[in-house]
DNA sequence: CCCGTCATACGAAATAATTCGTATGACGGG
DNA sequence: CCCGTCATACGAATTATTTCGTATGACGGG
């Protein structure tokens, strides 16, 4: 079991943000959409290095197309977010997730639509913790 | 202005939580708690130059207690926390705060006592959006 | 066939963050 | 008074990340 990349460094979570709008890439597709984004260029082969090492590390895959490579996500965004989500909780709130949560909605603009999103999500946990009883103690009746 | 010290990093991130949490201390202290958190102790002078380049930052400020030091957190942990979050959110949430928190909620366990403070938070904010019109005028009406 | 263009490979410099060794001085007991 | 203990200061090694220069080879037009 080789599984399981590492966490991705700031950089290489930029490129993968390319990849994952994007889909599978060239090099210079990748580095062209990075000089996009920011404000400086950076070089080109600043972008194959970071690719290769992230090739290496198990985050993106590649395939031969004629002269060139393309590079392609080898991670999802939804797991990667998860895993950078939870360092972060334990670094930053002491592994309360509740306390992030709280912080990132009390200081900040959250629109009426945003807040019933929220409230349909609060709803369906709260089916899914009645309802289902994952593990062994289902006690609990209503 | 010199004000607004830099982001924390990790390892100042873990000291400042234990002054947050521990009020003023020496670099002993600081360095002997370091020691209980971790698995591995980590050098008295390590503390001690962490502290050193704090200071330098704006992140601590210290005070002469006989022939020692002692440091105290210069930043609050509210607006550290709001600092960290926001560059989180901009690197792995695009940005989306309301992404991060649903994802926050979303893959982990979230018991029902935690569902009703965050019910009771929303409430809170959906007041405070209809009392508020677009600047400061706080003239409810409905 | 030769050359300019564009691709990858890779060593290594430039930064940043962490860690520690060693120098130095104050203190206090014996 | 002298020495062991404990404090700070500070240079520098280590490790991680980012950046790029240069080498090298494939391709295709002239």
């Amino acid at each position: 079991m080789s599984k399981a990349p590492p966490k991705p460094t700031d950089s290489e979570l930029e490129i993968l943000h390319v990849l994952w709008t994007h889909g599978p890439a060239t090099v210079r597709a990748v580095n062209d959409e990075l000089g996009q984004r920011r404000q400086a260029e950076v070089g080109y082969t600043t972008t194959l290095k970071l690719l290769q090492l992230m090739l290496d590390k198990g985050l993106v895959r590649r395939d031969d197309e004629g002269r060139s490579h393309v590079y392609r996500a080898a991670v999802r965004e939804q797991d990667t977010q998860n895993l950078l989500l939870d360092k972060f909780v334990a670094a930053t709130f002491g592994g309360s997730a509740l306390k992030l949560v709280m912080q990132a909605l009390g200081n900040r603009q959250t629109s009426a639509d945003e807040l019933a999103q929220l409230r349909r999500l609060l709803n369906d946990i709260e089916i899914q913790n009645s309802s289902t009883s994952t593990t062994d103690d289902d006690h609990d009746r209503a």
